[in-house]
DNA sequence: CTTATATAGTTGCACATACAACTAACGACC
DNA sequence: GGTCGTTAGTTGTATGTGCAACTATATAAG
């Protein structure tokens, strides 16, 4: 059944791409979720907790646990929201800025080196035809 | 940058088949992880703890205790291996057999509906895509 | 203002996952 | 037939993940 292999095809395609991830931010000592956490955050007002239950799509129990390590390995830290005392503001140490530096530039080259085997137009292909299948994910996000 | 969207598709269509396969596969109380483990196994012979290793491609340690989990819930038997003392298969039980075809059926029909945005030659071109993305994956496993 | 509801975040519990260290048994080599 | 490297599986430790219950604060309703 044609269905299936594109199923399989989907979960073979994520587990090449995770797998490509973990061994490139292994050696910055991150996860990805860790890499994903840090791309979002600066070091200026950083985000709420919630901010980054939204924007990583997990739940907010999960993040209260990601920071806490992240800030374990003092690469960012809590600060006090000034506008609401429930929350707290999560920014990137000057450690933490330095390492995400290093590591997205070594996962943007490595995801370019992945990919090297499409050719651009398969790329855009790709792209218009996963953009398709998700179209019901986003039918709830797309307001006109 | 092309390639990042390409990326970033791919993930973004991995959770859209994760969460459909969570929601479908919770109705009768199994994980995707579990699922895929019982699909692997039989009522007969079996199959050894490193030979789920293998298929599901997961650690060893994971696989002990997955089937730690099936166990307790009767889905499945662990088994000595008659002819390694070492080993161990693990096979299906009458109820962890009628639990995983209806779990087939269910996830199945899920699938073909999750699919049914793409037309036959849509999903075609995705296969093709796909295999062509992840063939220095199949490098070593394509002997000739 | 008081009460009721909603939101921010944490914690307990369960499952998935990898790596490393370990035990037990297999196999090969001499 | 002992010794030694290999393999099967388990266990400890760390991280990620969701759900549910909880605390504290904010906000709306009256």
């Amino acid at each position: 059944m044609l269905s299936r292999h594109v199923y399989a095809m989907i979960l073979e395609a994520f587990l090449y791409i995770d797998d490509g991830d973990h061994r490139v931010l292994r050696q910055f000592g991150l996860t990805p979720t860790q890499f994903s956490a840090l791309k979002q955050l600066d070091v200026a007002d950083g985000r709420r907790l919630t901010d980054l239950t939204e924007l990583l799509l997990v739940d907010k129990s999960t993040v209260t646990r990601l920071i806490d390590r992240l800030e374990q390995a003092q690469l960012v830290r809590r600060v006090p929201d000034p506008d609401d005392r429930r929350a707290q503001r999560v920014v990137l140490t000057p450690v933490g800025l330095e390492c995400r530096e290093q590591a997205r530039a070594a996962h943007e080259l490595s995801i370019v080196q992945r990919m090297s085997d499409l050719s651009a137009s398969e790329q855009q292909q790709l792209v218009v035809l996963l953009e398709k299948l998700c179209a019901p994910l986003r039918v709830k996000s797309t307001p006109s």
